[in-house]
DNA sequence: CATGAATGAGCCTTCATTCAT
DNA sequence: TATGAATGAAGGCTCATTCAT
């Protein structure tokens, strides 16, 4: 009895592992190249069996699904920290951005809108959602501070936001050898297009 | 003889209409949905069989890459227009966003990046590089003019280049119902954002 | 009425010239290629479009036939003048072995056996009956004089039309630099084989 | 663990299995009907889906080719016993002879020199090289002893093999009603052919 | 009659998903 | 529970055949 409940536990945890394998595999592969991996691949990168994802995920779009999710929940809380770790809105503004890049480089494929999409039902939505609500009212913020300039905040939060897509970061990262470059070239650049 | 001349010319007048049926079909196709069309979509949406798809365009790969390069000759060509329609640096740049902008919301999937992606080989860049090369020009001459602020214009235009793409053209356009609207409004950002 | 006349005349000339044209690029395509070929090569090779070749043929098999039928009534008519020009029996199997390989040559894929495969229902089956019966004939003679070995001359026959195969021909001609060299080798063989 | 190993070693088994129906498959279609066999023929013969038939040969041509190198092995090993286990150079011939037509009628179209040529790269030569050889060794052994008359053994040796080929095999054998009488027959006429 | 564009059935191949072991 | 072989629907592409001009 006590050998077996050892035997469960330990499967228990070999379960885990599994489980945890898969999502590693995913997550880089589909970080690389998008939904066009193949399972078997995936399988195959994590060191088990197709079968044995299929166990965890019942199906293609729900594995990146879950990818995607874990890569929101991962972002989501830099980004909220970064937020919270700054006083003015404007240097707010810029650590979000920094976080942004900086978790953006190992997800582009994944923090895709187009991620979205693969699971157009039952999908979350991205970080996006969270991102512009963050922008926004950091704007927002920053407007009533007399920091930025009037207009409406989601507006031009949702233009913001397309200077942080993971491939954005991707590119200009590329061009200034760096993330941490490219995220202080676009908050300058941002900064300037909000200034009052 | 003149009946036969009558008819050949009458059959090359249907064949180049069915072709074109076949790239608006293709066009509409790819911009929706990107590279994940079927084939027989297109055929079908063209109102033909798939084997005259396939008789002016060897693979899915080359008819894409014609949607493309159609999509792209256009665009250029406007592009070009708009910038020489403006007397400084500040009105082409606007004008050039709102030129991008006004094509952009028929060829999304198009005009991105990832279209070149389709045909490694021997393929056409988009009309990113041409674009970049404008704007990038264009923000040079702002520096001369003292209209700008200084900075790198290849790495300043690259990120200019972000807010011009079709997805970003075509999701502004959502927010502000009208495609004019989106582009001033991003315009308006840009030109503040390199204001010197 | 006359020039119409004259015009169908005409007209009637050009048809047949359709139909030679076709007929030969179809023997010469067939013989390198086999059953392989497309129609519209055979059209192309003829210089008229597919139409024309299906006007005259109802389908690809037909063409086969006729072409294959062509050559072996060409072949025919050699083989049976072969057969007269010699005096002896063993003279007539070696003009009939050198008039074969002569013919053999340019039509190598047409004359196979395997020819008539593609016709299998009202097909006719190519010179090799005609072949059997003249080379199991001088067989029944020579042994008639003595000159060759007795044995059954239908299976004499049968052994020795394998070694008058198209391809055999075509192999063999190759390694001699030439079919009259391969014709002789082969005859002086067989003469041998059957030799009292 | 035992259980495990159980189910793995019986799996190995039932793949094995799988994999020889379907060569057993492939075998048969490709003799019968050469290599215009549909996949899903060979598939269906075998009992299994297509994919499984993909899962072991890459391609149709893999299996084809797989198919034709195992006809070749096996003939191939027959024909070097066949050729040590006689004495004399004639009786070395008529038991190569029997030997190859004892196995050619199991695979008539995969012998065939034809076969090679759907896989052109990378592809083996079928038997005709190896027995090519073996014949023209066997031939200048017996000119050796005065048993056999002068020329070229190569040359010999190619025209001989024209009588060897699946094919041939098969219609003589057609005629006599059985393998052994149509070696025979070939044996002897080849033996006399040769002859000093 | 000639033409060749159009057709579409059918083939090869891929890959998400299932299930026997 | 893990495995990976098996499955088979579906997609890209070819080519014999038809038919409007």
């Amino acid at each position: 009895m006590a050998s077996k409940g050892e035997g469960a536990r330990r499967q228990r945890r070999d379960v885990r592992r599994n489980m945890e394998r898969v999502l590693e595999a995913a997550q880089a592969l589909f970080a690389e190249r998008g939904a066009e991996v193949k399972m078997c691949e995936v399988a195959a990168r994590a060191g088990v069996g197709v079968g044995t994802v299929y166990r965890r995920f019942p199906s293609k779009e729900h594995l990146f699904a879950a990818v995607s999710a874990a890569a929101c929940a991962d972002t989501s809380l830099g980004l909220e920290q970064a937020a919270a770790s700054a006083a003015s809105p404007a240097a707010k503004l810029r650590a979000v951005i920094v976080a942004q890049y900086r978790h953006s480089l190992h997800q582009a494929a994944l923090l895709e809108r187009s991620a979205a999409d693969a699971l157009p039902h039952e999908s979350h939505q991205g970080i996006y959602p969270t991102l512009h609500a963050l922008v926004a009212d950091v704007i927002g913020a920053g407007q009533a501070t007399g920091a930025f300039r009037p207009g409406d905040p989601a507006l031009l939060a949702a233009m913001v936001l397309e200077l942080l897509g993971p491939r954005t970061a991707l590119r200009l990262s590329q061009l200034v050898e760096g993330c941490e470059g490219a995220a202080d070239l676009v908050a300058d650049f941002v900064l300037a297009g909000l200034a009052a």
